[in-house]
DNA sequence: CATGAATGAGAATTCATTCAT
DNA sequence: CATGAATGAATTCTCATTCAT
């Protein structure tokens, strides 16, 4: 009993948490860290401005409580069930599986991108908590396609990283809607395009 | 001798906006955008904060203003002044001038980059004045590229977010330092590599 | 038994008074009335905050309640139990007896002290729950003096007021270590030349 | 006329310092520090908040610099002037002259003392700036008239705050108007026992 | 009675913007 | 045009007090 009501609290405080955090992803991508207010959170998410300090000690610890909770999307599940064999299955797996991340946390992750270009610390906390794990599975892929000589020699971050600039700004441009042309364009096929470019490369073999 | 002294005080007016321009990019990449007070550009630039407001009628506008700044940068120069046949030597020659564009520019770009992620107006400006011109000669090429069966259909557009978002990862990161491994990295290996990736893509030809 | 039962829940709500009271008095002591919190209040009593407003209504209400727990130390004890007939062993008494107060009570006076200067209640509460008790003894004693035509004609109350100036400033400096130069006098030295001072005064006799 | 400007900015900026410390000081000693906020002395003052924050970093360097301000009180004009000889008059000189800087500088000081109860700084700040300026002529002559055998060996320094916490007590309370026994007591007849009690001492002398 | 989470009214401080000189 | 003192709205964060459990 004593260990229920102790569970009960912490349950109930960690909902609290999840619920300010809700309120302020919302806030945040409407308006941008720094114009969002914490009036505005507080109202958001349904609390009083006091209550948020109960359980946040900062403004700016919001964003930082939000990069833990993107932490947890790396992309284990595929790599784990039965990975596809095909290298072409795969990566198309991989980047609608990302495409649908980016539809769900994209809200969350925009104020959260802004900052990282003032916030050093913020920076690395995203890039330890958020980007490495993520990209690990995928990294490990790459090298040992590589070792089998499958794939060539390209360094395997270097195609991670190469692999998410072209999604952030694919993806990022068409939910956006700054570039009329991505209209004409469904997620499926700028998958299966960016899955040709990444495998197969531009060059048409002359052979 | 009217239209003299005109040009003259036009000729004024141009460099101090450029002087307080480069005083707001200073202090705006070292604390970003709105950490930055006007108090602090104005010294940076030399000049009283209230003469700022004699060029620029809001904070804001010092980023607007970047913008026209940097929209300047077109490839022009490459595609212009003979262009190498070769796709593999101009896509490396349009690597590097980037990369050199962002070891110069890096810093003035990051604290707009922060901001399109917040205001809607600066990203589609943005959008319009620096990202639409610097891709217009590559898009092209690709383009032609295409059609006369050399590269494989993949929507120039799509090519060329895709380049970009690999060189502001790739360069980005190896630049900010938070992964130490591009240490080991040259500017010009890095290049090479994006350029096999793009034009040859991970697959080893199985012929 | 009713009343056993009333008596006992009265203890304990003094009890809880009291304890209430001494963690008020270390927390206000560390850091002053106004910056010590509730919180930190409840925390050095061991209770919760909610229990302190069981028993006290206003944070203020706990300075006053220590005016009460300060007002018992009048000087009655040595008055009454056989007092010194010399002047000088008395006045020395007294002030040997204020010494160890100060040093005591010296904590637990001064964030009231230093609401005296602010809230007028307060400080006539002080006034007369705590100065006026404590000198009611010696303004009497001083006032048979006189009328015996042993001591001088000067006001029992400015002389009662000038010797808790006195014994303030100079055990308060002393205590509080800000005048190096009180490291070597003594308590007793002290002591012993306040009494010089009160009753002999600062002129040699020239006669 | 370049030093004229200058001067006169200086003199500007002097007099808002002032004109806003004398609102401070009214605020406060009718509020208490802490109960007044930055809104009522800006108002007392009648400048903005803002500008409250263009002179002073901060509410407590309010304070800080009201300890300059009394800090010039010191009583070099009593002891430069031809000081009376007898001492009688000497020392009823330094108490008048004290009583008016209590009626004047008192509503300036009294919330500064209250600050000294919590505040170790201003309290070191206060004894440096004023009370050891303010006290050295009076150790001075005390010494010497030692020395020169016509005042018995009592420390100069327990004998000028013996004097200070006399004065402060008895005349604090005469101002504050708690007691109302001082009412028949005039700031003449105190300053007269004053003397009496510190130059004769109580007991009248048995020869 | 005890608890401590929730509250929300402030309070100190900042800073973009204005405007008299 | 240049200046920089003045402004005051806006913001983050604190904390005494309440009240449901």
């Amino acid at each position: 009993m004593l260990d229920n009501s102790l569970d009960f609290k912490e349950q109930m405080a960690e909902a609290r948490r999840t619920q300010i955090l809700m309120g302020a992803a919302q806030v945040f991508s409407e308006k941008g860290f720094h114009k969002a207010t914490t009036k505005e959170v507080a109202k958001a998410a349904g609390v009083s401005e006091g209550t948020i300090y109960n359980y946040f000690s900062t403004k700016r610890d919001l964003l930082v409580a939000m990069v833990d909770q993107l932490g947890m999307n790396s992309l284990k599940n595929i790599f784990e069930d039965s990975p596809p064999q095909d290298p072409r299955q795969l990566l198309k797996a991989i980047i609608i599986d990302r495409m649908h991340l980016a539809a769900e946390r994209g809200p969350m992750m925009a104020p959260l991108l802004a900052e990282i270009f003032n916030d050093v610390e913020l920076r690395e906390l995203l890039y330890d908590q958020v980007v490495i794990p993520a990209s690990r599975h995928v990294e490990q892929y790459v090298r040992q396609q590589i070792d089998s000589g499958r794939f060539r020699q390209i360094d395997p971050v270097i195609v991670t990283r190469a692999l998410m600039g072209t999604l952030v700004f694919n993806v990022g441009l068409k939910l956006s809607g700054v570039d009329d042309r991505y209209n004409d364009i469904s997620f499926d096929s700028l998958a299966e395009q960016v899955v040709t470019l990444f495998l197969d490369g531009l060059l048409v073999d002359q052979s």
